[in-house]
DNA sequence: GCAAAAGTGTTTTAAATACACCCATGA
DNA sequence: TCATGGGTGTATTTAAAACACTTTTGC
């Protein structure tokens, strides 16, 4: 940020640099897993500009705010859930001249993976908050409000990428989890079918990515399955990589 | 961006989001390999805060300017080098309250790689410009200006995890290359030995990570090596996995 | 008994690793 | 001739993929 001394080139006026002002936004991408698909909360605009136009939640950084302060805050604003809990991230910010008709305003775009919550959104100012499951198709076409296409383009992409090496999976899952759920993650992001058999093996061998808890769940039907937790890796190895490699 | 209706809860005073107002500036991490070594574009501070201390070369979003174009023209106006023909890549934001005794003053840190430049910098404004070799130990701990060791380790953190899956390490070589060049940029900034004769087995392996130009270029001593230059790949398949699986 | 989901064993294929060895040049 | 870096061949180990088969539950 220092102010580079363009004043003094020969070549041009004796102005230094003018900066805008911005104001800055996060804006809130939080995926969750709602009947084995893949959903983002989106609200309904309840004012000018784009009234009425589904957008990602999100607000305005406050005075003496640092930036994922805010993006707790509105977090717990928007899903009447500790912020705190869950996995949160930034991803990249976007200050394109004229993003916003409202004037310079900057979005700092913010991950959030929750795990399916009970009460999806409830008690909260975002009555007209409500989870969206994820059209692969519609993507990056004008169905969001302000560049929220966009951004939740890239956020999906970081999601979908952090899947094959680090354990961010578990994020979507509840405190412990079977080794299914966490497979129908995979399935859900990637939009892929993975081997059952193959899948178990490859994730009870990554060292640290879940640990067993010893008990066990049993689902309407079929044989139970052991329940595990979140180990302490921040990397998987080996990673979990996508079939295909990643080309797609 | 929404302005969320904070207002309307019963809990808290009527009043709007008070959204404080900050000059974006753009700080740059410019590295390159010199004799063998990774290396960082830093400027020597001209005035406070933080007068004569190291800093990211950098600047301030101009009204109308997006964040890539600044990123663009300080690259220019530091290196001397057209940023259009550099890697360039948004890499976060900081915000913190306090980082810039200035004010509010938000910082979106981008990434260039530039290959070995014949004149590392000149006929800029930035004289106070020079090339770092990045010692690992010191960074992260009052090395440079404001918050500036923080930045640079994260945009580090960025350029070694990259070099795994795509083809970023090219972008640290000239038009053209030997395979023994390209390893030594992986070398460099994973600051590791790797098996000359894998390494050049699993590069020309990788579809369109490089393509032979037919030419060969001579060395001082030795056999002459086949010239590359870039493919078309964007994600390489398979990875060029780290030594160590990144564990680390 | 059957259906359904969990989990193991075994084989095949692909990639990472280690390292012996040959190649093409300048001095 | 040697030194130096370029490049290939081949065996070993590790992981991915495919799939037959067994386990444990509810009904």
């Amino acid at each position: 940020m220092p102010a580079q001394a363009t004043a003094g080139r020969a070549t041009l006026p004796d102005v230094p640099d003018q900066p805008t002002v911005f104001r800055i936004a996060i804006d809130l991408t939080i995926l969750t897993i709602r009947d084995g698909q893949l959903a983002v909360l989106l609200i309904e605009r309840g004012k000018p500009p784009f009234e009425g136009q589904l957008a990602l939640p999100g607000g305005f950084v406050r005075s003496g705010e640092d930036l994922h302060d805010t993006a707790v805050r509105e977090l717990s604003e928007e899903t009447g859930l500790e912020g705190r809990s869950l996995h949160l991230e930034q991803v990249r910010t976007y200050a394109t001249p004229g993003r916003d008709p409202r004037g310079p305003i900057a979005s700092v775009a913010y991950l959030a993976i929750a795990p399916d919550l009970p009460t999806p959104v409830a008690g909260t100012d975002a009555a007209r908050a409500h989870w969206e499951p994820l059209d692969l198709e519609r993507l990056g076409c004008g169905w969001l409000a302000f560049d929220h296409d966009v951004i939740l383009r890239h956020a999906l992409e970081r999601a979908r990428a952090k899947l094959e090496y680090s354990p961010l999976a578990a994020a979507f899952c509840g405190e412990t989890f079977t080794i299914g759920e966490l497979r129908a993650v995979y399935e859900a992001v990637w939009q892929v079918r993975l081997d059952p058999r193959n899948f178990h093996r490859k994730v009870t061998g990554v060292a640290g990515f879940v640990v067993p808890t010893g008990e066990r769940r049993y689902p309407p039907t079929g044989r139970p399955a052991g329940l595990y937790r979140r180990g302490n890796a921040t990397l998987l190895y080996p990673a979990m990589l996508r079939p295909g490699g990643s080309r797609r």
